[in-house]
DNA sequence: CCAGAAACTTTACACGGGGAAAATATAAGG
DNA sequence: CCTTATATTTTCCCCGTGTAAAGTTTCTGG
């Protein structure tokens, strides 16, 4: 038997026997009419085929149960992770996602600002691009809605909630290890086009300072298509390796797309990086990327909370919302990584 | 000196002096009012801060410009450059596309079908999850909309529209390549529970009948969290090698990140897959997953053309949307798989 | 059986625009 | 300069739902 499709809640209103009004009320929630009467609605909407306009309701209401994500793009696993953990805490908390991709563009990330502010979105999560990334637009939307940035954080907006990892702990952490069991390392870097990267050297540097070894950055030298990482690293590295250079360091990478590209450029030079050799080269990364415990060797790292990152943002997003979007203190969350020790370092 | 901030068109047209009607036009097209009241109307723009209401002109237009995608999981990186595949084709086109994942969850999915419709989508495409999803849900879009699926081919479902790789043709391409310059490949599967894997398969075995080998497909028994493909792979080999299984074979996995636990398996026993090898054991995938290049050693695989499938999907759908959503006859575009022969096979 | 409360219905308006027809301004033709 | 055709603009009503206010019914407890 097919079921009877009907558009619109006045339809239904006739079609059921209870008037408009009490079935919007019904919809947005079957508490606030009497048992009855919701079992009724319910019973009926059985055999009927129908689902509130989405737009009419969003429309009207004060509140759009709509939460607008920004991601740069989504060939990084980093990135998916992120926001799969982002669109769980959103809809455990009854909101929807609407993402949007930057795809490295400017112009593109200001749309879906645009975009958001034109939906009415109860507030955005954004993360950002890198530096070429227009810092007006996140402004804009600060200014507008209830907003938290994530994951990356502009050093020009020092006083925005954000939610992130704490790089300085992190690669901290790792350097540490690094220092610990081997020879200090030098840092394998990318061109400078990213927050977190550059904190990460940071850290790194300030780290090796404080435990007195001689910080030795390389890979920073700006490249077309910086962003395909894995070439990047694996590029520094074979002309290191050729050379004959650090073929007995330890090497931190900024991220473990890098190391990837590391780890093939020491696999090309017949060079084997492990924590067990005694003297020999020794590859690290950051983020526990999906795929280090399949490379070969396994790929030792530091890993950011991502769930951990993901609900905080949308709990604070949430708690801004509530709160009436009072300005206050900004809210910087941030989250220690966890050392992975594998086979590479 | 900040903008003034509008919220209405209605506010807008007496701000700029034209009247409410005359602004909607120009904002659809431009073109069609007077060059002069085009001018001016773009001047005024220019310092007033003003962005139309997303639902309400979606609720009234006939077409929405919207498209919804609804795509499995993102944690994988050949379903992020389909869908930035699909994404960059659908604004190409001049649509908005609407990504829902449905995380493995047939209800998910059923929801996100649900939101489409209430959302009055211009169209849909749909990379079905697999055997566990709900073919329902498919068959109610595609009698609402515009309906194009992607990927992934439901053998239920044989006369929607369908945009893919064709898999006996990329399949039978690596397979002969292995049989060709090796001993006969046995083929490394799936868990029975993903169309494309079931699809390789048999056209594995199809074509080692055809050229008179005898077919060997290993991994298959249902395990859980069957979605950790690489974990599957290596779990599989690492069994056959520690039993000395295999060790000389050609291994043709049914997708790259399977081939990539393979590879693991392999370097954990100290075997190096390679296609110099005369007689030793070989490694490859399907998909031209964008880590193939930097594993060690690289991974031998044939490449779908994830490019074309989503321009064509959408290009597909795009089609059906201006002819009034005949229905007619299904259209099935398959495109072909081209080898990338590297070091592993 | 009745008063009062609770639940529901009716009515009316709001939301922010789209779209067709009517009205006006502009251009072309004589 | 006037008439007619055409390009623009305005007037008016519509979309599908939320929401408040006022009126009506049903339920509750005595």
């Amino acid at each position: 038997m097919k079921k009877q499709k009907i558009d619109t809640m006045k339809e239904l209103s006739v079609a059921i026997g209870v008037s408009r009004p009490t079935l919007s009320r019904y919809f947005q929630d079957p508490q606030s009419v009497r048992r009855s009467t919701a079992a009724r609605i319910q019973r009926e909407l059985e055999k009927i085929e129908y689902v509130p306009n989405f737009f009419a309701t969003r429309m009207n209401r004060k509140t759009t149960g709509l939460i607008g994500v920004i991601i740069p793009y989504l060939n990084d696993l980093f990135f998916t992770k992120l926001l799969q953990a982002i669109e769980i805490a959103a809809m455990d908390a009854g909101f929807t996602v609407i993402m949007q991709c930057s795809h490295f563009d400017p112009d593109i990330e200001a749309r879906a600002a645009q975009t958001f502010m034109s939906m009415s979105v109860d507030g955005a999560l954004v993360v950002p691009l890198g530096n070429q990334s227009d810092l007006k637009t996140y402004e804009r939307l600060q200014e507008r809605l209830p907003f938290v940035l994530v994951d990356s954080r502009p050093t020009t907006m020092p006083n925005v909630d954000f939610v992130g990892s704490d790089h300085w702990q992190s690669t901290g952490l790792i350097t540490e290890y690094l220092c610990r069991v081997g020879p200090p390392p030098i840092f394998l870097a990318m061109p400078r086009v990213n927050f977190n990267a550059m904190e990460r050297e940071h850290a790194y540097i300030e780290c090796m300072e404080r435990l007195g070894h001689e910080p030795e950055v390389v890979g920073t030298e700006l490249i077309e298509d910086f962003w395909y990482f894995e070439e990047h690293g694996e590029a520094v590295m074979n002309a290191a390796f050729a050379r004959g250079q650090y073929i007995d360091r330890s090497v931190l990478c900024v991220n473990d797309r890098v190391a990837i590209g590391a780890l093939r450029a020491a696999s090309r030079h017949g060079l084997v990086p492990g924590r067990g050799a005694k003297g020999g080269l020794r590859i690290a990364g950051h983020d526990d990327y999906p795929l280090c415990p399949f490379t070969a060797p396994s790929l030792t790292t530091v890993a950011q909370n991502v769930d951990a990152i993901g609900k905080a943002a949308v709990s604070r997003l949430v708690q801004k919302m509530r709160g009436g979007f009072a300005p206050g203190q900004p809210e910087i969350q941030l989250f220690d990584g966890a050392l992975k020790l594998r086979e590479s370092a």
